[in-house]
DNA sequence: AGATTGAACGATTTGTTGAACGTTCAGAAA
DNA sequence: TTTCTGAACGTTCAACAAATCGTTCAATCT
């Protein structure tokens, strides 16, 4: 099995290098089992199909980031709402970063997307684990107590959905997406209640 | 030239009944002018090209839709938060029905937004007109009070994106989208950290 | 004159055909 | 037996031709 993991892996990182080389769609299973000195039909064995793969290297992109962004959101002394407008900033930073690079990785997302909807719901689930838990740690040093700490979740990424797929709606340019994800945090953070009262900014 | 506008309006008529029958890429520029009594050449005369006799339309559309919108703002014995939450309920109803009833509605809006990027910004910018106007008043009430109202409704108006093109985000129903919209709003107006004070509740 | 036409123009779309692709599986190799 | 191959299958894609469309403008009509 170690080694079934270990020709998946090798399959992985060929499809890489072909995917953000020439793009999902210019790649062919043949060529990947080549680079792999395998047959076509061997590739089979390893992946129900080409989507598949995709959504192989999808997930390892997206656990390294989940795992940058826990080390983000345990930084010690500073307040959960700092960490959160970390977190946020850090999470529209990299996508437009990634977006901007390498115009393949957005075919990828793109087709991914299209052809396996729940995907993009399976990652928005994870990263709300993450909130959950530091709506947790504000609770628990007093910072702020919320009721329904999932559906809080969900409904902040409601709100910050613009910012998470950057250049799918807007050509704004990242100094811009910043300014304006920072007043859409203040007003989640603060409210508009809040801006009379102006207490705790952000 | 109440003769020329006439004439216009025959064409935007015209064009309205095609384009929502049969699609926008599928009626022809001579097909409008046949319906009209006119050669293909003369509708040039009212309209520069077959885009703009689209957005001619979209406009009447938004237009009726903003006089709508500033009745339901103006409605008294009601707070401005209240109406607030009302405006944007609205606002996603009608997109949604509209959308839902007649897909060619969509065709014609993906369209106009594809070849007139600037298009969608303007009726932003008029919707956030209104959202000013309720902030204004909800200073002079004493209801709440903002600094910067023109940022802060551009700020709403990013929050709220997803319920602004509801079927382009998720392939959610009504219900689930307006328990959605109805807990963004609730964060919008309070913030996280009124949860904690439990004051105004919307 | 000004208003209107419709043939003509380049661009885009449509239709078609052959090649290339993802996937399968009978059989070869180990 | 288990692992792997590569030809075969139906589907999708690419390239080219023909038709159609949006738009223009010289000619025609009022």
């Amino acid at each position: 099995m170690a080694e079934k993991d270990a020709v998946r892996e090798q399959i992985i990182q060929a499809a890489k290098k072909r995917f953000s080389h020439f793009g999902y769609a210019k790649t062919t299973m043949a060529e990947v089992a080549a680079d792999c000195s395998m047959s076509p039909g061997n590739l089979y064995r390893f992946f129900p199909g080409k989507l598949d793969i995709a959504e192989a290297i999808a997930t390892a992109e997206h656990e390294g980031h989940m795992g940058n962004m826990r080390g983000l959101s345990a930084a010690d002394g500073k307040s959960v709402i700092e960490r959160l407008r970390e977190y946020f900033f850090e999470e529209m930073r990299y996508t437009y970063l990634m977006l901007e690079k390498n115009p393949r990785v957005y075919e990828m997302a793109s087709v991914i997307a299209h052809e396996r909807p729940q995907y993009a719901n399976w990652m928005l689930a994870n990263e709300r684990k993450l909130l959950v838990e530091l709506f947790d740690e504000a609770e628990r040093n007093g910072e702020f107590r919320i009721d329904d700490k999932e559906f809080t979740a969900e409904m902040i990424q409601s709100a910050t959905m613009k910012f998470r797929y950057p250049q799918l709606w807007s050509k704004l340019p990242l100094p811009k997406l910043e300014r304006e994800l920072d007043g859409v945090l203040k007003l989640l953070v603060n409210g508009l209640c809040a801006q009379r009262a102006r207490t705790s900014p952000v």
